[in-house]
DNA sequence: CGACAAGTTGACCTTTTTCAAACTTGGTGG
DNA sequence: CCACCAAGTTTGAAAAAGGTCAACTTGTCG
């Protein structure tokens, strides 16, 4: 059972603060309730009193244009960042200069949450094509948690995802490892309602690659091998998996 | 500011419940005060009032010989597990029947934050020696956090610190994986008050090379090459730096 | 002492990287 | 509209890193 009467208290608390910078350009706040990927975000199904409190913290930026950097490493952490649309890459250059790919996430997706710990952002978040991404301030988000326990429960639940996080870095094969990253693709977009067969995939190669911990070579070569094998199609960043058993028998152990 | 009140009845309430069952068995509670790991384990610096409150909710297990595994892959999830003394090793076999080492865990640290998200513990956990472990209810630990801010806070620390762990991702070479490993559990010893140059690994050379990606074989020819040049000196597990500035020369982006 | 597990060493072989070069695209401006 | 450019992608051949297999050494514990 929520505490209605807190949250509403918050939520006015709030209002009154909006008003008061009314003058002052603020970014217009999140709508939940229209928002495709609330379900996989942060709130998840809540009801209205709840959201109202929710989208009081929460920030809407965008559109944006693809490539847009809109976290940058070694910045100071106060919030985590939600996808509204769009792909997102996460990356870091490492001391010798190189790019290292961390992840590619999907609308409904939180970034950020590892960068509590040190209070700063530990990668760099760049838009693969034009989106939207929300904005939740941590601080307050934690301190609504405290009257908002299945709030709390969410917030707990998303770290503990964010944890499971495949590791394509392990001594597996190269098949294997891409076989998986396209299975898990699959999965996540079928999730979100959209085919889990024909999807895009927001990296160019030389990224999946990185992300895979391969060359753009090698990443090249599994591709060609798996489209002769008539596991996937491949045009571009457009891919079709025409063959799921095959794959998941090439993705062994690592399969999701 | 803690709410000393609220912290105050909650630990009434658990004293009372103790005292109900205090003709079962039950185990004993931990005492935080006396624990040389609390201040990297969940309390970290907390009040008396709130350490209390938290003790009461904390399981003392052991001592646990060489080998318990505390923790089993699948069952359900319900506590996370703080190490008080003794190394533990995280690890699961895959469907291939391959054991994948996942981690190596020093006294403070907590295990199956993971396990959250899907309800079940996603790897094994067995103490390397002799040992006792901690067992935080979660759904005891996150209710107490609605109370004590301090803790809910603290709490997101710890899930976003986990976030943090290093991949021994494979395209670096072998020899950068080692010397990241070892300068990584040279501090982490540090932290806690002991040697940073010369300390133990419970890990058998077998599972230090799965945990870094790499065959046994492998593993043997680079801690030879490293003795050769004069990096470490090594006894069986017990492990001697004797090189700061080479290892971190060869640990490169991957250093700590 | 002897058996068994853990660790080491050497020879050989496979996978993946590296380097180099050709080839597609999509966008830009003439 | 088309040529051109740059970014991204593919291909081939050679090389290196690390894996595999098998023998051997060492340490441990009854």
């Amino acid at each position: 059972m929520e505490d209605l009467q807190s949250l509403h208290c918050w939520a006015e608390d709030f209002q009154r603060e909006i008003e008061q910078n009314a003058g002052r350009a603020r970014p217009r706040a999140a709508d939940c309730r229209t928002c495709h990927s609330a379900v996989l975000c942060i709130p998840g199904q809540a009801n209205p009193e709840a959201l109202t409190a929710f989208e009081c913290l929460v920030e809407q930026i965008g559109p944006l244009p693809a490539g847009s950097r809109y976290i940058s490493m070694g910045d100071p952490f106060d919030a985590v960042y939600a996808i509204k649309s769009g792909q997102v890459k996460t990356s870091r250059v490492d001391t010798d200069g190189n790019e290292e790919v961390l992840g590619l996430h999907l609308p409904g997706e939180l970034v950020g949450l590892d960068a509590l710990a040190g209070s700063r952002y530990r990668c760099d978040a760049t838009l693969l094509d034009t989106g939207m991404i929300c904005r939740v301030s941590f601080p307050r988000v934690a301190d609504l948690a405290l009257v908002w326990p299945t709030l709390q429960g969410r917030l707990f639940q998303l770290f503990s995802a964010a944890l499971q996080t495949r590791r394509y870095s392990v001594d597996h094969p190269v098949e294997m490892r891409l076989a998986a990253f396209l299975l898990d693709l699959s999965g996540r977009w079928k999730q979100r309602g959209f085919s889990a067969t024909e999807f895009t995939i927001g990296l160019p190669r030389q990224d999946i690659a990185r992300l895979l911990a391969m060359r753009k070579e090698t990443m090249s070569r599994v591709f060609a091998r798996f489209e002769e094998q008539g596991f996937v199609r491949t045009d571009r960043k457009h891919v079709t998996l025409l063959d799921f058993d095959a794959l998941r028998r090439q993705a062994g152990p690592l399969a999701p």
